[in-house]
DNA sequence: GTTATCTATAACCAGCAAGTTACATAAAGG
DNA sequence: CCTTTATGTAACTTGCTGGTTATAGATAAC
């Protein structure tokens, strides 16, 4: 992954409302009235935190009407994932194996 | 891990510059005169890259004589890893185990 | 084609981020 | 002490981020 497009990943996952938004398209897709409900903010802001995780490969978009629905597209979750599994033997439990942490989120 | 905390390490990996360190410091502690020798920005830049790797955890540093060694902190690494990990089901490869992936890298 | 609904865009603002240069501070050595 | 080396801090600039309000555009319904 190149050092351009970690930079829109990481970039777009240091927001607390765009990592909500993740979450929320988690569940389900959503379109943005769904979205901007969610939160205190103005529907603008959220079409502009849309475009930011969009840009960042992180959802696309499709029109269903009038309506727009944002769907999860976590390829670059994944590829961050990796770039972050360099340093797995730097983590204090060294030699566990990373699912073993997976577990333990459950 | 928090909101806040989150914010701050995706923040600080959202820096080419700064993840260029930390792969640096995964192999050897470093002094800020070794980590500017490898930029082409000053060493005033480098001191203020250190400072957001600290407040997110990231590193820690020491005085050795005059100089201050940086050293990787990858706790958080893995604090963060454990977030994306909520989204594994949502990769291409659903059910691959993610050490598979890990072993892909190598 | 008008209207209603949903979303995007434009223009703006405040604050922060990332860099600079100049200077201050800390520790070690003669 | 005075100097040298290494690093931190202050002040400043530039540009981006995240929000706002107002308005424009797209689609569906009538």
């Amino acid at each position: 992954m190149s050092d351009d497009q970690l930079d829109l990943v990481f970039g777009a996952l240091a927001d607390r409302t765009r990592r909500a938004i993740l979450a929320r398209l988690a569940r389900e897709d959503a379109n943005v009235g769904d979205l901007t409900a969610l939160f205190t903010m103005s529907q603008p802001a959220i079409s502009k935190h849309l475009k930011v995780l969009e840009q960042a490969g992180l959802i696309s978009r499709n029109r269903q009407g009038t309506m727009r629905l944002s769907h999860l597209e976590a390829e670059p979750l994944k590829d961050a994932t990796g770039w972050l599994a360099d340093y797995r033997e730097y983590w204090t439990e060294s030699y566990a194996r990373l699912d073993e942490l997976l577990e333990s989120l459950d």
